[in-house]
DNA sequence: TCATTCTATGTCATATGTGACATATCGTCA
DNA sequence: TGACGATATGTCACATATGACATAGAATGA
């Protein structure tokens, strides 16, 4: 994983898939990437739902504040062990992440194709 | 993760779970290795479905049969991104990933609790 | 027995991920 | 306006994962 701006194009609420071409991606790297990302939502979704700011987050996870963010971003540096464990501290199950990953991103995106 | 043995006894065919307050593992570690095996033996079945050994698997995978082995065998070295980029570039879906993630290790172990 | 093929395991140089820190941006409230 | 809390972004030292290589074990066939 090398292109940073992927990451910040989809971090900025683009309908995950429509980029798949414009750069040169592979199925396999697309289909990752949208894990990822819907891994990521979860998490957001997780921490608000228990009302955590980023740095209690951290706390918890013991991590640091902007990882938390770049978790959250889906910022390429981020393994998908770190969100998956992450999500794991959260309190998600396995049938949990399972449907993280397979629905990829949820949220209802702007610029949907 | 540090303990190798842990793998070992769980690639050995030890019913997974059972292992858990034998080590100091927490619930999420658990999960995580749970986790990390569904994707270990779904790799497994996918290759010797097509019948291709670990050397042309590695070749597809552009890796090597080590690593190819050290992923089928569950070492604690190997990350679930190559564990998931390796399946998707053998054509699993997300839905099939899900699948491996949720149920965990599914072959009938023996030594079951 | 020896060859051959496949798989397992150990090691190592290099690549990539991680926590921590600094700093910037943004929103809200006084 | 300024101050405060939350989030984003860039960088770096250190940790971990990766591919490659060597080598060992296991199974099969001659």
């Amino acid at each position: 994983m090398k292109n940073t701006k992927r990451a910040k194009l989809e971090a900025a609420g683009w309908a995950v898939g429509s980029v798949k071409q414009f750069l040169g991606l592979s199925e396999a790297d697309e289909a990752l990437i949208n894990m990822k990302l819907g891994l990521s939502h979860s998490l957001r979704a997780r921490r608000q739902q228990e009302g955590l700011s980023q740095v209690q987050l951290a706390e918890r996870l013991r991590s640091s504040q902007s990882r938390v963010a770049k978790m959250e971003a889906g910022d390429p540096s981020v393994s998908m062990d770190l969100l998956v464990s992450s999500l794991l501290l959260l309190g998600a199950t396995s049938a949990d992440l399972a449907k993280s990953i397979r629905g990829g991103v949820k949220g209802k995106g702007r610029h949907a194709a």
